[in-house]
DNA sequence: TTTGTAATGTAACGAATGTTACAAACTGAA
DNA sequence: TTCAGTTTGTAACATTCGTTACATTACAAA
């Protein structure tokens, strides 16, 4: 019923051969459920005591605000693994309503089961345990990110990071657009900012090398 | 050497008895390391490949800035563990310098000794990936909240979440100071928010009393 | 080179919010 | 009650940023 070759491409399962990991599932309780296209697979709201991983097909989760429209939020496909974080935690409820968008496949391990498989596998567990970590990481730096209020503070927490200890020309990838959509601002916003910054002897900008003149007030700026 | 009556209290081993707790520490390898006042015990950019419990006293973790001066993110005492969301995960080094601001004791496990702690007992396991967990919950429900970009969608998110299904009037347990902190906006600014959707004939309050008038307006507010 | 398209610089205006200050209302203790 | 401290309402002004519009520059294909 399941099919190894593709789970072990799944975050969790990376590394371990497919001969091992049909090893492992012959020592736990599993359900392998099927749903034909537009059909619920879970509800917002539902507690979240399963592992759920998608071994064919893709679905789409979506959320319903408080009117009841809903909006999409995310695509996936096989063989992602849904909702790992709220699996554990306080809140361990859907936040959103996962529905089919094609015939799926879903591999279902009950919460006590896939305990019991990371205690079996260190490789298991030590990928579980890295994407959530992983995820909170990323939280972590985007929520740090977004404590900055003015424009001029993302840009100099931006650059000084990019350019670590060297007081060099700092070359940025992106255009000013995709930056702009980076800091959550709009275009005119950051060329005008950035211009500020010229006048102001903070940095010289051309085309898409920037070079910070004077770290010492950028860091200022961070401050507050 | 180590202290399981106080280890025990720590979010990782709770609910594990002192004794189970000292003998699975008998299972495997760790250090009780000793630091007094003002000694240095990670450095900003360290590889975290232990996990860092305080057994007893106090420390301070600060965080360098580009410019080189130091300012304090957080204080901690016994029993608490150390940057738990950075032993995992693909950025795995300290994000903070940590100090001791007493004479302090700390039990230091290695990753590879953690991780057969945490397949040797399921509690530990479990703790460990709610704690993990929730803080990635956390952070995520914090940038869902930073997404509203005014103060009337950041109310109407509040209110809504507060009052779920009913229709009725809400009490909210913060002053508006307190409100305003954790909107992240001024309190004379959220008075003359709250004022506006009054005027509007969205919500009624009453001192720590609010009334959703018109849940379907709140909504759209929330869309954009 | 020419030409079209994307990227960038700039300006004027309005909306949202911060800042500061002060008055009114509430609360709890003397 | 009275009084001090806290919470709340409100106003004027400054700042930041979004919006819109347009000019300029870079770049690549014809």
């Amino acid at each position: 019923m399941i099919q190894p070759e593709i789970l072990c491409q799944s975050p969790i399962f990376r590394g371990i051969s497919p001969n091992d990991l049909q090893e492992l599932f012959r020592q736990i309780h599993y359900q392998v459920k099927t749903y034909q296209k537009n059909d619920l697979i879970t509800m917002a709201g539902d507690v979240c005591d399963r592992l759920l991983i998608i071994q064919e097909g893709s679905v789409k989760a979506e959320m319903t605000d408080y009117s009841g429209k809903t909006i999409k939020i995310e695509d996936m496909a096989a063989p992602w693994p849904l909702a790992t974080a709220f699996l554990f935690g306080k809140e361990n409820r859907f936040p959103v309503t996962v529905s089919a968008t094609s015939d799926v496949e879903m591999v279902s391990i009950p919460k006590p089961e896939f305990v019991k498989m990371l205690q079996l596998n260190a490789l298991i567990l030590n990928n579980y345990l890295n994407t959530i970590s992983s995820r909170a990481q990323f939280l972590s730096q985007k929520l740090k990110f977004l404590s900055f209020k003015t424009i001029k503070q993302k840009i100099a927490h931006y650059l000084l990071e990019k350019a670590g200890d060297r007081l060099q020309t700092v070359e940025v990838q992106q255009s000013q657009g995709q930056l702009a959509e980076m800091f959550g601002v709009t275009r005119p916003s950051l060329a005008r900012t950035l211009g500020e910054m010229v006048q102001e002897g903070l940095i010289e900008t051309d085309r898409r090398f920037i070079k910070i003149l004077d770290k010492n007030r950028m860091n200022q700026l961070l401050m507050g």
